[in-house]
DNA sequence: CTTGTATTTAGATATTTATCTAATTATCTT
DNA sequence: AAGATAATTAGATAAATATCTAAATACAAG
């Protein structure tokens, strides 16, 4: 919900490596948490923090939630780093000009 | 510094903010801190931070300290958040079979 | 070499955050 | 319905962070 939100679910060690684990398809909590030495609820924090700003996405599937990444989100915040580099939107003369 | 400090960086609207002041060009900390209401002091705290990720540079020009952008840092922000999506690197049997 | 200006550093504080254990909710199975 | 399993929520705590005021440093200019 928001740059801020999506910025600040990056900005964790953790929460960028289940983005990572999730790249290669969807997986439930349980199997998301093979893959750390944090307890479950702790692991349940970051999930929230990580739906908040909309980084992916769940599906209850009988007892298992299952996780998906949301790469819209990905790419829209890769895009904004982009952005702050140059701005996309109309250029302005001097970034026109072909003459130095 | 590292992706972590890299991140963490970025994760605070502040700093943000100052990266893109500084996409149209250097300025130093004074011209930043006219854009901004908090304190100088915190400001500089803010600029540790951009400097620690080596998202600025710094240069000293007589009692000012002109701040720029690194552009190649935020690039590489960028793309870490692609290769999030899709790696780059060798892809796997299953990712190339064509059937199901 | 003293005074003024620009910026950073030091130290304190309030808020946020990551983590834990324990309890709760939701679903499945018998 | 009862028990087992998967996951989340609640509440507590320690560590990290953003901010402030006050002091220190660096340079410039008289």
């Amino acid at each position: 919900m928001g740059t801020q939100s999506l910025f600040k679910a990056l900005a964790d060690p953790t929460r960028r490596e289940i983005l990572r684990l999730l790249r290669k398809g969807s997986m439930n909590a349980g199997e998301l948490a093979e893959a750390f030495t944090i307890t479950k609820a702790s692991l349940s924090h970051h999930f929230n923090l990580l739906k908040q700003a909309e980084l992916v996405r769940t599906e209850r599937r009988g007892q298992q939630i299952v996780y998906s990444l949301n790469t819209t989100v990905l790419q829209d915040a890769a895009g904004m780093l982009m952005e702050m580099i140059q701005p996309e939107g109309t250029p302005n003369s001097e970034e026109l000009s072909d003459d130095v």
